[in-house]
DNA sequence: CCATCTATTGACATTGATGTAACTTACATG
DNA sequence: CATGTAAGTTACATCAATGTCAATAGATGG
């Protein structure tokens, strides 16, 4: 098995890190230990281990070990703010391309692991953790209504109800849409396909 | 504060229980738990305290605390099960009520705590808890095919689409609809009524 | 080379959840 | 009323996660 290699004792020196590396290297971390483990693999041991310091180590640098949960969920709603601050960047360069914005959209829940995030902040409660993303959705929702602003007075209610549509639509696929496509024996990109297909539905 | 109050001694006797009414009581407890304070809260601890029982009379019961949590999933999903059968029946007296049968399988992943536990096994990683559902699921898309059976051999795809679509809307909207409506400013029963006009593009 | 700063560690304490064993007592049955 | 079964409790042990603190050791400036 080799366990235990000499991840610290390869050169019999400490590593002495930056703090800005040594926080970044923890939460990246403790972000694929969410994202393959789960919220309760996430513990200052487990994060330790993986970058070769100590839980101590960790304490030092977050403070807490609900500090790196709390900086763990400000770095992944920020990489969800950016994925989403790029679709309406997307949208607005190359309109009329649903799938595009789909994909930009479906990615950054799944792969990103916004969708384990949302839903770990969801049962833990901590929804204050979700406010910086209320400034991107209304953002995208703004983006979207100037690109079809032309459409009437209902812009506003149609394009809420499509940006409701797919952020619900990806959070569910990100969470347990693999093992509901294997139920249904459907392809991995079932639910993207039907979100692009409907999406049009709202926005024309 | 008026600590460790008389929960027992209130009438100064034990409360003796049928082991069937004991499971009962616990699952009950364990269930409010889990959705009003997510998984974390649900220990043998938190349960005994609400029905006034010790965590040692809970270990007595289901085991372990593994067994516990296992039963807690098992009772959740035969209700999701039951839940998906009364809408296949639904569907089958009422055909063409779209919104009838929305709002039980939303209800089923809402106010039933299906969602929260769907998103605790993801998370978790337990997904052998699910096998039972694939059969409910299944059942659903036959019913659904026998009562569309005329629209041609595109049917079983559109409606496998049509389930999936449901499935995982409901359940995101069970897990951060609330949220998210608010900051669309939308109203509670928006994503009811997204899918509720939605879904006859699928069936007909 | 020496001194200062601080990232890092090791050892220890604490807390909560879980598990185990022996004892108690409610209840049914003779 | 006597008795056996099992629900229920008490007391204790264990383990993992977290937290505290003094000591160690890289890095940098003088």
């Amino acid at each position: 098995m080799s366990i235990d290699g000499p991840e610290i004792g390869a050169t019999g020196k400490r590593r002495r890190r930056v703090p800005e590396v040594a926080r970044r290297e923890a939460l990246a971390s403790a972000r694929r230990l969410l994202i393959t483990s789960g919220p309760t693999a996430v513990t200052l041991k487990a994060v330790g281990d993986e970058i070769g310091v100590t839980h101590a180590n960790l304490i030092h640098h977050f403070g807490s070990a609900a500090g790196l949960q709390s900086a763990l969920m400000e770095s992944m709603v920020r990489d969800l703010t950016d994925a989403l601050g790029a679709a309406v960047e997307q949208l607005r360069s190359n309109p009329g391309a649903p799938r595009a914005l789909v994909d930009a959209v479906f990615d950054a829940f799944d792969q990103g692991g916004a969708g384990r995030l949302a839903a770990w902040i969801a049962l833990s409660g901590d929804l204050q953790h979700l406010e910086p993303v209320r400034a991107a959705v209304r953002d995208l929702v703004d983006a979207i209504c100037e690109t079809f602003a032309a459409e009437g007075e209902q812009t506003h209610h149609r394009v809420t109800s499509a940006v409701l549509f797919i952020a619900l639509y990806a959070f569910g696929d990100a969470v347990i849409g693999a093992p509901l496509r294997d139920m249904l024996d459907r392809e991995d990109d079932a639910g993207r396909k039907i979100v692009a297909r409907l999406l049009p539905t709202f926005l024309f």
